[in-house]
DNA sequence: TTCTGCTCCTGAGGGC
DNA sequence: TGCCCTCAGGAGCAGA
């Protein structure tokens, strides 16, 4: 489940594969892996071929590989999206959904989603952000985070603490796993109201975002199963750290109470009952 | 305007 | 062995 470290992970491989390269084939094998360009998979195909691929971005969980003719290459990975970069002949794989080859080259780069929330789309704007992507917040690794503004937008709000973290208009980056890792590491409840966060809370808050990213950086990222690989099909180790997450039953390594599980938003919350207490007034 | 919940999707795993 | 159900969750959208 690629959240902002898997996704910075998978920028930096392909800015090594990819950067510099022509493309002179695309192939789309499944329509709903380019949904998001409105014009269709041939449209696709040919705002694609015969351009230069010039740099490889991200913003938050979105990759954007600006291209000579000024459009770019949207890609989000969704939960079990892959960009792989692969020798030419070696053998496709069962969820490939769209191929680039380039010439001058031995490999091609796969887009390989076996769940198909993810996707790719051409944006006509390459030099700068895309606008399709422009409602994104900065994450808190980048410059353009101010930790002030993230505050008061934060306690302006009025929702629950994980929702809003998961909110990628409020701060990009957060999914599932790495919400649960940082509202642990920051002793903080998922359900806390947002309203009632004083300043040294979002701060311990922030603080832990970033140690939990920077961690999970090191690590090559989280993969629990076969869904998250790098460009070169590995897979990264974070989930070896993980305090909360996935841990139901075992206990805190802070308190040895045991970690719970809750469903929230449709999708599980880790916690520790004793380290980050249920508020009087919860949100969910 | 803001917030909430539904929907999309596929394969693994468990129960019968 | 085969069928059915549940679970996993990012993000867009509709409705309150």
């Amino acid at each position: 489940m690629p959240e902002l470290p898997e996704v910075e992970v998978v920028r930096a491989g392909l800015a090594r594969h990819v950067t510099g390269l022509a493309v002179n084939a695309v192939a789309v094998h499944h329509p709903r892996s380019v949904r998001r360009h409105l014009a269709g998979a041939d449209d696709f195909a040919a705002r694609v071929v015969g351009e230069q691929i010039v740099a490889v971005r991200r913003r938050g969980k979105y990759l954007w590989l600006p291209l000579s003719s000024g459009d770019a290459v949207i890609a989000h990975l969704g939960m079990s999206g892959q960009l792989l970069v692969r020798p030419f002949d070696a053998p496709t794989e069962l969820h490939l959904r769209v191929r680039l080859g380039f010439a001058d080259a031995e490999h091609d780069l796969r887009f390989v989603d076996q769940r198909t929330f993810g996707g790719l789309a051409v944006s006509r704007d390459g030099a700068d952000l895309p606008a399709e992507i422009a409602h994104i917040a900065p994450d808190p690794l980048e410059p353009a985070f101010v930790d002030e503004v993230f505050r008061q937008r934060l306690r302006r709000r009025r929702t629950g603490l994980k929702r809003a973290m998961l909110d990628q208009t409020l701060v990009s980056g957060i999914g599932n796993i790495y919400a649960d890792e940082a509202l642990w590491r920051a002793k903080l409840h998922y359900a806390r109201p947002t309203e009632t966060l004083r300043r040294p809370e979002v701060d311990r808050l922030l603080l832990a975002v970033r140690e939990v990213f920077a961690a999970a950086l090191r690590a090559g990222g989280t993969s629990f199963d076969a869904l998250y690989v790098n460009v070169n099909g590995q897979s990264g180790f974070f989930d070896r750290s993980l305090e909360a997450y996935g841990r139901a039953g075992e206990p805190c390594s802070r308190c040895g109470t045991p970690i719970r599980r809750e469903v929230f938003m449709s999708r599980s919350s880790y916690f520790c009952p004793r380290c980050q207490p249920r508020p009087r007034r919860a949100r969910w």
